[in-house]
DNA sequence: TCGAGAAATTGGTACTGCCAATAATATCCA
DNA sequence: TGGATATTATTGGCAGTACCAATTTCTCGA
């Protein structure tokens, strides 16, 4: 289970030599040399056989980590990593920062693309993601009261959705913006009305049985627009009561309700 | 125009220094130690202020250099990038690889957020979008002949629609979407009927100028399954041709043909 | 056969030295 | 004096070494 340690040659280019090992790593990727989940070879061996120094080869490695590419354990080894949903989470961090984005850009991205989403979900749902659905609904029924939970359900309700829309670019986009949210605002601090949250859920998920793109499209629109509401007037709660936490907190809440 | 070398503590975590130093980096950001354009300390003097060694310090910078977040000229220095346009494209980059999105999957992608975006231009474009607009539109025709250009104007055309949308969430997405479209496939070695390319892009234009939302939606979907089929087509004649060309290339074509 | 300890493997960090590109400064010449 | 040129300082790029710590693998004895 050892990729086969040849002899490699990274691409002659002026870019630094960074940039140009991350380079023949997607190559190594593309061609099928290195597959998902599998180990690499240890940094020494693939320092000797892309020809650099093993500090120059651990910068192209760490590039990779961070971006959550692939996985490194001291003592084990280096993975490629299989769930790549992670890989824009560390970049997207940056956009928001750097950009301003705020809280009412995520959401309203969200209410761009999410009803739509739904609306094929509706469209292309088989019997089997039906009941999928249903599962996460009832599990979401049984996780009332258990606040970190239902959270975590409610967004697999999500997420689901999306795999069911087939669409594994927008799902995966907007994971990123759920995440982004979560981080911007911390979501299991939060009071969440759950019958209610529930109830808006539930005739999403009969609109998508009953095979009805419209109805669902309408649906999801409903309780985003109604969840947008709900966080912002978290977010201003946070607010009040965040004033004793630490500077970055509070700095985050700011950026939550400025604009 | 020198970030003040003043002495910063980096957050005490079980990460290893590098994900900590990119953590102390976002703080940087977050609370306006470092702006926009600004040219940040040698790595040196950073080193020292964060009380770490230059070569793990290089491993941070190299990071957030790769992630589009920094530019680093030896001789001169580091700066924050201002454009943040660019930060996704590498880690999207990865998610093509290492997930196999294809061709119609990033395709669909538009069709599903792009007619949605052009309808909400519609609904808001001032008369100065307007104007920009047809500017475009009128640069657009004066391209024709120009092959580059002419892609290039293209998609400056659907960037403005995006603006003018006014949510930059969704139009940095589709920005990084357009970018991998563009990667996947060499599109400025394509031939486009630049006539008929126009005039879908003339109905779309009315259409925002109309202020006429459910007009503007159905005139980019047309555009768009247009392109689909065109750059269908012309994928596949890359095949035919591209045999002759090297391993990577073939790759990326069939890649795009896949499915 | 199994468990404990030793050894080897592997990533993590620091430090040093030198190179090359660039910018800043000084110098020289017209 | 002014502009071109040579010099110097600054700064990032790369390599190499040494050592540490976590983990796995091997070995040997009960």
């Amino acid at each position: 289970m050892v990729v086969p340690i040849t002899k490699r040659r990274i691409i002659p280019a002026k870019q630094d030599i960074t940039a140009r090992l991350i380079t023949a790593f997607k190559e190594m990727i593309a061609d099928g040399s290195v597959t998902l989940g599998q180990r690499l070879p240890p940094e020494r061996d693939l320092a000797e056989s892309f020809g650099v120094a093993r500090s120059s080869l651990r910068q192209a490695l760490k590039v990779l980590e961070i971006m959550g590419v692939i996985s490194q354990r001291v003592g084990d080894g280096t993975y490629l990593n299989t769930g790549a949903a992670a890989i824009l989470g560390e970049p997207m961090e940056f956009l928001i920062l750097l950009d301003g984005i705020t809280f009412h850009e995520l959401m309203e991205a969200r209410l761009i693309v999410e009803p739509e989403l739904t609306a094929r979900a509706a469209e292309r749902a088989t019997a089997e993601d039906i009941s999928e659905l249903r599962g996460v609904l009832t599990a979401m029924e049984q996780a009332r009261g258990d606040h970190s939970r239902f959270v975590t359900v409610d967004l697999l309700f999500h997420n689901t959705i999306f795999r069911i829309a087939a669409n594994r670019v927008c799902g995966l986009m907007f994971t990123v913006v759920h995440q982004s949210l979560a981080k911007l605002m911390d979501l299991t601090s939060q009071v969440v009305p759950e019958e209610h949250t529930l109830a808006l859920h539930r005739r999403i998920f009969h609109a998508i049985r009953k095979r009805d793109p419209e109805d669902a499209r309408r649906r999801m629109t409903e309780h985003l627009e109604d969840a947008r509401g709900l966080l912002l007037r978290a977010a201003e709660r946070q607010v009040q009561a965040g004033l004793r936490n630490r500077a970055q907190q509070s700095m985050r809440v700011k950026q939550v309700v400025g604009r």
